[in-house]
DNA sequence: TCTATTTTAAGAATATAATTCTGTTTAATT
DNA sequence: AATTAAACAGAATTATATTCTTAAAATAGA
């Protein structure tokens, strides 16, 4: 039923993952085939949701979000109806960019995208501290960034 | 001399890091303009490097890298030098998507995708305790994720 | 305030790429 | 080996990106 990835599935993903403008022809030459079998496997893709979908990545300091943060929560209640709630919550905040239902020492990771520390400081204040049950909250204040992508490694699939 | 955004850059940028396979046509009548314009502006917004690529979003789980983990860490020395090799090191593989030095409880936080724990095992065993100079090593498994994208709020810059 | 200059947009024209279609080959199934 | 289903190639078509020309708007300087 499910279907397969060979190959050449996934040397087209690894393209269109670093750089989806790529045209077929492009892909179909570096792989030695003509566009109407690429753009088919493209679209068959898309469709069995391997590929989500194609966004454009922005830089943020440029762009005036020049702060990054990482929060590791713990909650002091653990009903299921209060942690989907808590990540409802967390979905409608824009500043949240990431929730990662954790194990370890938190119960949660969140990953924040803000202009500066005031509006890293109006987030915790107005928005985060007022969600109930929250237990420990710790930040780590990102101070620069080695490597950020979504490029996956498809080497081994 | 630098650029500065207006309203209408905003509102493109909005709408490409959300999907950047829209056509300018939909685009300029969403804005109530021609496709010209849009277009060298888009041409522009790339030039200045406020986009700084157009990827393919895949679907993880479904391609078979069904383990997230975020790694804590401290190094235990901290000259410059090895901080930048460090850093070097850590970008090559292929497994780690983010590396960020932090403030808090960590000298650097990595984000990592892999097939499942085994495979993370196998990570730390044969790449990451390889590295000299490491000290703690903390690591918080993803059970679920409730919220994952790349799109930052443009609704106040 | 007026004029010159630059920027921005509209609309048409062109080039390029996506998409569809048809026939052929290859592989899989019985 | 015959039959069916997939996958591909190549041409044809459609849609979109890109370029070009002109007009309007905004800006700066006198």
């Amino acid at each position: 039923m499910a279907y397969t990835l060979d190959h050449i599935d996934t040397q087209i993903l690894a393209m269109l993952q670093n750089n989806s403008n790529r045209t077929t022809k492009s892909i179909a030459d570096e792989l030695g085939m003509t566009t109407s079998p690429i753009f088919e496997r493209i679209k068959k893709l898309e469709k069995e949701g391997y590929i989500k979908k194609y966004v454009a990545v922005l830089d943020n300091k440029k762009i005036g979000l020049k702060l990054t943060v990482f929060i590791g929560i713990t909650l002091q209640g653990h009903t299921r109806s209060y942690l989907e709630k808590f990540v409802t919550e967390i979905n409608n905040f824009p500043e949240i960019v990431e929730c990662h239902r954790v194990s370890g020492n938190f119960d949660y990771l969140l990953k924040l995208v803000v202009e500066d520390i005031e509006a890293y400081e109006h987030f915790i204040i107005s928005k985060l501290t007022l969600l109930p049950y929250l237990g420990n909250v710790q930040s780590l204040i990102t101070l620069s960034t080695g490597k950020e992508t979504n490029e996956i490694d498809l080497s081994r699939v």
